[in-house]
RNA sequence: CGGGGCGUAGCGCAGGUGGCUAGCGCGUCUGUUUUGGGAGCAGAAGGUCGCAGGUUCAAGUCCUGCCGCCCCGACCA
């Protein structure tokens, strides 16, 4: 392709509204142009990269069997309340104004079972691998960072239809391998991490995170590979026990102690010792959660201990009057109501605690959650901290943002159930279809390849994403002999069967040298009289900025071995 | 949805206590000289100052409403 016929506006100076590296950068090297909030174009160049990567999805998904779709963005509302994510999806669904009943889907879950039940009959027509690569539609209240986060963006979703638990898992381990192949042929430095399943249902679900400051997530990782998502992260804290005589339950005076640390300072408790108590409202049930004083309560886990995201932390108004006492004062004893009470597992079966007593300004010590009370469950509800002892091996956890380029889900029969996707087994026995559920962010991974690969120059592409796999750049295009060297070796390279950017246009060199570091493609060969006479190209590598001279007959070797797809 | 910032030429910005013809840099166009790291000179084009109302002799500037964009938070199958 021919620079000065190539649609590739660069741009010198910095967009203001890009504040990440890779939006800055796809913006400035012509990837890309915003329309609006969180909806992009991509341009030529940037949709040579997208088309890259695709093949790439493309290549991995058959490999495992997958057989590619194309569905509908346009779905109807009916098969969405089937499945009861009409709701669940909430605002995130656009609905269309002027025709009632479409949505536009967010994801694809439904249409896929519905097909499933429209031909899967016997045990005999699975498993299948559905997968596609399509444009979905959420509407996100606040898209950021470029196309990190975006109302329109492409995903490729796959699906597996299984007749078995075991064949789930084998379903579900194929997708984890081409997953790990699909980021490495990206060249990404990614890790896998365990993470929650939220209203997506399912019993296991892992997610394909690099490590970046411009993530959203939060991971916990360890040196002994340990990874997951905060959102379900665990650590080996010892529980707070039992000790061997906790006297009478106390209540005592603590008009100045609002918070745990007060009590600390006033009154040299042990921090472990302290119990706090925070109220939700969990499907409009009340619910007091017991924490360790300083340990945050990751509410996640509350949701996936009692299965739903409809739950709130209580106002002061509702703490007053379940609890009888405003925030600072509660505990699990001498509540106004009574309410279900559950725990954090460190504090499982624990003594001599010092809580709220639900009275303003007084407080229980020596509380005895066997003896004083009665915890209804204890679930691990607590949020990891920085250099806690990881689960695997005790190796401090370390905790870092992350983008999440991937999700794999395996889902199980809810959706097969709501919309009736049964087959017939060996034994003629009508069972719901076990379903996998397996996304990956198509932008992200060109956004979060740059986030890993830039300098201040600009991108640096490797093969296989690079857009063109050679950038000629022609120094001083009124020179005859530049000009007739240049396009030889461009039409010579294409014959060869190289992608190749030239840059023909007439331009001062600086101009091409800063557009070619920016757009940086890996290869440039650089064109000039002084090259001619001496009869030699000069090759610079992107990556290290190193030059080259190779001769003309060295240089087709010099690219087999450098220029790899 | 809460908090903050912004909206003036293609891009980046100034002007803002009301006042005369709305500026600067980059880019663009013409001519010319230049050609190894975002060239020099000369000339030129390009604006409903986000939109709508209002106050005023006079509004980019003040007031009201709306729209849009960015950031922080909430939310995020």
């Amino acid at each position: 392709m021919k620079l000065s016929e190539y649609f590739v506006p660069t741009l010198k100076e910095v967009p203001a509204d890009a504040v990440v590296p890779s939006h800055k950068l796809m913006l400035r090297a012509g990837l890309i142009r915003q329309v609006s909030a969180g909806v992009f174009s991509w341009l030529p160049l940037g949709f040579r990269v997208l088309n890259k990567v695709i093949n790439i999805l493309r290549e991995e998904m058959n490999a495992i069997g997958g057989q590619e779709f194309l569905l509908p963005a346009l779905n109807p509302i009916e098969i969405w309340e089937q499945t009861g994510r009409v709701e669940a999806m909430g605002d995130v669904m656009f609905h269309l104004k002027n025709r009632e009943g479409i949505v536009l889907a967010p994801t694809h879950e439904e249409i896929i079972t519905y097909h499933a039940k429209q031909h899967i009959q016997s045990y005999k027509d699975l498993p299948q691998i559905w997968y596609q690569i399509q444009t979905k539609f959420r509407n996100e209240p606040r898209p950021k960072s470029g196309v990190l986060r975006c109302r329109q963006f492409i995903m490729k979703d796959s699906y597996s239809l299984d007749t078995t638990w075991e064949g789930l898992d084998q379903s579900y381990n194929k997708h984890l391998e081409a997953y790990k192949k699909i980021f490495s042929r990206c060249n990404l430095n990614f890790f896998i991490v365990g993470a929650s399943s939220g209203a997506m249902g399912g019993s296991q679900s892992q997610e394909f995170m690099i490590e970046s400051d411009a993530g959203e997530d939060v991971c916990a990782i360890a040196p002994s590979g340990y990874a997951a998502n905060l959102e379900v992260a665990t650590s080996k804290l010892p529980p707070v026990g039992r000790k061997d005589y906790c006297p009478p339950i106390e209540k005592f005076p603590t008009p100045n102690a609002k918070t745990i640390d007060d009590l600390i300072q006033q009154f040299r408790f042990d921090e472990n010792n302290l119990a706090k108590s925070v109220v939700y409202i969990i499907e409009s049930e009340p619910v007091l959660i017991l924490m360790r004083g300083n340990d945050e309560l990751n509410e996640s886990k509350l949701q996936i201990a009692f299965g739903t995201n409809k739950l709130r932390p209580a106002t002061s108004d509702e703490l007053l009057q379940i609890t009888g006492a405003n925030a600072g004062s509660i505990g699990p004893v001498g509540l106004k109501t009574k309410i279900k009470i559950v725990a954090d597992n460190l504090l499982m079966n624990a003594n001599c605690l010092v809580s709220g007593a639900n009275e303003d300004g007084y407080h229980f010590k020596n509380i005895d959650l066997v003896r004083d009370t009665k915890i209804d469950a204890y679930f691990d509800l607590r949020t990891v901290r920085e250099g806690e002892p990881c689960p695997l091996a005790g190796t401090p956890i370390k905790i870092v943002k992350a983008i999440e380029l991937g999700h794999i889900f395996k889902l199980g029969t809810k959706y097969s159930e709501a919309l009736q996707a049964t087959f017939l087994d060996q034994d003629g026995v009508q069972k719901p279809i076990i379903m996998g559920s397996y996304g990956i962010g198509v932008e992200r991974i060109i956004a979060c390849y740059i986030e890993q690969n830039h300098d201040e120059h600009g991108i640096i592409w490797e093969y296989p994403l690079s857009p063109f796999d050679i950038h000629i750049i022609s120094i001083n295009i009124k020179s005859n002999k530049v000009v007739e060297k240049a396009e030889e070796l461009y039409s010579k390279l294409l014959s060869l069967g190289y992608e190749v950017l030239y840059d023909d246009r007439d331009e001062t060199a600086g101009v091409k040298f800063n557009d070619a570091d920016l757009i940086g493609i890996p290869l440039q060969i650089i064109i000039s009289e002084k090259n001619i006479q001496k009869n030699v190209l000069e090759v610079k590598r992107r990556r290290t900025q190193q030059r080259e001279l190779v001769s003309e007959i060295e240089l087709l070797d010099f690219l087999q071995q450098n220029v790899l797809k």
